[in-house]
DNA sequence: TGAAAATATGTAAGCGCTTACATTTCTCTC
DNA sequence: GAGAGAAATGTAAGCGCTTACATATTTTCA
């Protein structure tokens, strides 16, 4: 009947292949490998040397069927490529493992459709939770999620007003805590590189953490001299190079995340500029080409891997049948470093 | 019967109520979905209405119960926050998304024991293929995969002593190559850190192409001061400190991977040693990082992307039935940059 | 010591889909 | 316009597991 199965697929032992050997019922293999505490030792044993002997391992469709859940959660990320997601995501995988779920990944490529895409792909997949990135996206997509009773987490951001679980931080306080420093050394006329913010709620909430700080200090928000840009070094290098080109440039340059400073900090180095003597410059995120670069930049640290472990926990609970989790806000911290200083007088 | 259905999970629709909103039976429907073409125009457009019309979406364990397979490919990588295999894993997931397929991930930590855990773990998922780095591993690994029909690609060694199906690259010889030049600029006395070797493959290659070039040239390659150590830019800086802190102290070293050459430049700049004028240094991989640290480092281009990519492609070819893949070796490039240059005289 | 309670195991009904095979409905061709 | 062949659709048998419920066995304690 199935062509498969006469050809290239091997023949292996099932369920009842197990049951027979060990002269037990489905029921009772099942359970040995499911709950062994109900099953009395010496079946259990006689069971498991029989599954040892015949090389059985459990058909997982079977099972997903059965049991409904396929103990599998799925990530839906812009790219492994950034060194934050990287980080979070092996420490989310590594969580999972632990509590024997398995990770089923995906990237959107910063890209909303795709992202719808992937999420659906996902679920069709089998995932039994799912962990996003950010609040934003189509209301559509948090519908469909709840028709199929897939829960979800939402990572990398923290805002009361948004009801569902979520895990992250204060983008917009902790990038305003940084602006602040800055602008108490004495700089006033800022520069920015951002992310993309269209439908990215982590940038946009770390430019109004900059805005916020500029109107603390009495400083027209408006005046931000404001880049977004893809992320990646090249980007932030030209991103820089506009920026020092401006009639007043600006004496100090925060940018959205570590990867774009990087880029800033080469191209002023190629501009021929010192920093922070000539340019004061600062990323977001302490990944490890911070501390690379020379001066190491001045940052903010995001416990990403933190994050990505409490994530896992927190899905395995929800997939439980545990009761929505309460937003949680986890702490960034302020890493201070050769890349910002007061500006010349 | 089933708890969770009456209590947390919504009823979802099913096969069967599609057909029947349509109008057809559940093996029109199945083949609106499986194979289109099979079905007459009116009857798929009143179909595929139909399953819009409930939101239906196939069950998962369903359909990898009664097509013996999931569209689902996993990898097995030592970690995702190495740039190198995050940027082929990244690759290898988009081009799985393009045949429709599906990334399941595991990292094994360089741990062999994890490994095999791992591989088990992804088998029982339904796995339908599997992609792993390197050959070195439990030839019992092997047989497993074997005997569940499990089809096994290798990557990122390239080894034609080994028959099975393989996409990588020679180590051996591209880090000859580099250390012919090396030697070539005169250096005599070599140090090199390298990442543990044992159980990987890659690091041994890495080594024995060192040595390959110390015997051209006529240098003992025992003379060759060889540290192994963990991945990482600290273990890479504490092992720059004792090679420098030899009776006769390197004037080049060689350095298995990348992160491992930055480590071993910070430490050269905090022992107050000039890179290159004082001690040559040398990456592996061409990662990002390479490019940001200055000097920039040496080091040799491994096409990870196109890695990751074809790595996908083949894979597909073999979960579709094809035959197995002749082993494929792609080339790697040296790139020169600021961290080479002839020893002081 | 015997009935009730607890524990261990068995029975069998699905879970929702794919697909071999059977049947029906077209489309040709002579 | 009849017969052969092709195309579209239907029928129904599983795929291998989990688990509600039934039954058998052991323990507990008055």
């Amino acid at each position: 009947m199935n062509r498969r199965l006469s050809d290239t697929a091997p023949n292996l032992p099932t369920l009842a292949d197990v049951a027979r050997v060990a002269g037990v019922s489905t029921a009772t293999v099942s359970r040995c490998l499911n709950s062994p505490a109900q099953v009395q030792t010496a079946t259990r044993d006689r069971v498991l040397s029989a599954v040892a002997s015949l090389g059985y391992s459990p058909n997982f469709g079977a099972r997903a069927l059965a049991a409904r859940r396929t103990g599998t959660i799925g990530a839906i990320i812009p790219t492994m490529e950034n060194a934050i997601f990287a980080r979070a995501i092996q420490a989310f995988q590594e969580e999972l493992h632990l509590s024997g779920q398995t990770l089923l990944v995906a990237s959107s490529s910063y890209s909303p459709d795709i992202e719808a895409d992937q999420i659906r792909t996902l679920v069709a997949r089998g995932a039994d939770a799912l962990l996003l990135i950010g609040h934003d996206r189509d209301p559509g997509i948090y519908a469909f999620l709840a028709q199929r009773g897939v829960p979800v987490l939402v990572s990398w951001a923290f805002d009361p007003a948004q009801a569902r679980p979520s895990i992250g931080f204060d983008n917009r306080r902790a990038m305003a805590g940084l602006a602040d420093e800055v602008l108490r050394l004495g700089h006033r006329h800022i520069g920015m590189i951002s992310a993309v913010a269209m439908g990215n709620d982590r940038a946009r909430d770390r430019i109004a953490g900059v805005r916020d700080a500029l109107r603390d200090h009495g400083v027209d928000p408006a005046a931000l001299e404001l880049i977004e840009t893809p992320y990646s070094i090249a980007n932030g290098a030209e991103a820089m190079a506009r920026l020092m080109a401006l009639p007043t440039p600006p004496t100090a340059v925060i940018c959205g995340n570590d990867v774009l400073a990087v880029g800033a900090l080469q191209m002023a180095r190629q501009l021929g500029l010192t920093v922070p003597q000539d340019v004061s410059i600062t990323g977001f995120d302490d990944i490890e080409i911070a501390t690379v670069v020379d001066p190491a930049l001045t940052t903010v640290h995001v416990p990403h891997r933190e994050m990505g472990r409490a994530a896992a926990q927190l899905l395995v609970d929800m997939v439980g049948g545990g009761a929505a989790p309460a937003p949680v806000c986890l702490e960034t911290e302020l890493c201070f470093r050769g890349t910002l200083a007061a500006p010349r007088t």
